[in-house]
DNA sequence: ACTTACGGTAAGTATTACCTTACGCGATGG
DNA sequence: CCATCGCGTAAGGTAATACTTACCGTAAGT
């Protein structure tokens, strides 16, 4: 399974910025001016930003007035969750067969 | 919450190559020229996406002989699983209450 | 109607970081 | 003991990308 989709997520985590903006989304939903004055770089910046996080399902935004409002979104997020999960499930099962064989080998 | 760790572990796998690595080590543990088999980029480059890796705590390595083995680590993948649910789970919360006010406006 | 506020896009620059080749060290095998 | 294998690190080139300024369209207020 490759996920495209998570590899557009995971590609647009990456960045600090990107990051930052993610996660002050998490607080609450802004729009582009009041974001821009809460990470350190301008406001095109910001938007450029924000169409990578749009573009990977991880925010939506709504236009209210001549304001486009951001916050997150649940279903690119719930993917991402569950791709993890897959890595997670693997990765303690099978930690778990070393640790045992382990105990097997030196008893 | 910063969580300097899930910063590296997203940057981490922000790079297309070391998820490539991630996922191939989530089929099976993998040596070092085992991984430079199965991507496109020389040995030496895999050796620096796995550091990159191991110190976002996402792998972790067991010498047998003069072979490195890599494999999954749990405690990072649970870290960013952990750290995503948080998100899911305030953005759930924020739909929830958008939709339901948005039924109030337009009975 | 004019001005101001908000935001997306374009063009250009600079920093980042990914990849390669070259080299050295420890372990394995003949 | 010498050759080979496996791996990490260093140095350097290059491509990706994050940022800035400038510009234009749209919405709201006076």
């Amino acid at each position: 399974m490759v996920t495209n989709s998570n590899s557009l997520a995971l590609g647009a985590l990456g960045d600090p910025t990107r990051r930052a903006i993610f996660e002050h989304l998490g607080e609450r939903p802004l729009a582009v001016v009041d974001l821009a004055a809460l990470v350190p770089v301008s406001r095109p910046a910001v938007s450029q930003h924000l169409k990578v996080l749009r573009e990977a399902g991880l925010v939506r935004d709504v236009r209210v007035g001549s304001r486009h409002v951001y916050s997150l979104d649940p279903d690119g997020i719930a993917g991402l969750r569950d791709y993890l999960d897959r890595f997670w499930n693997t990765a303690l099962h099978s930690f778990k067969a070393r640790v045992e064989q382990q105990r097997e080998e030196t008893p």
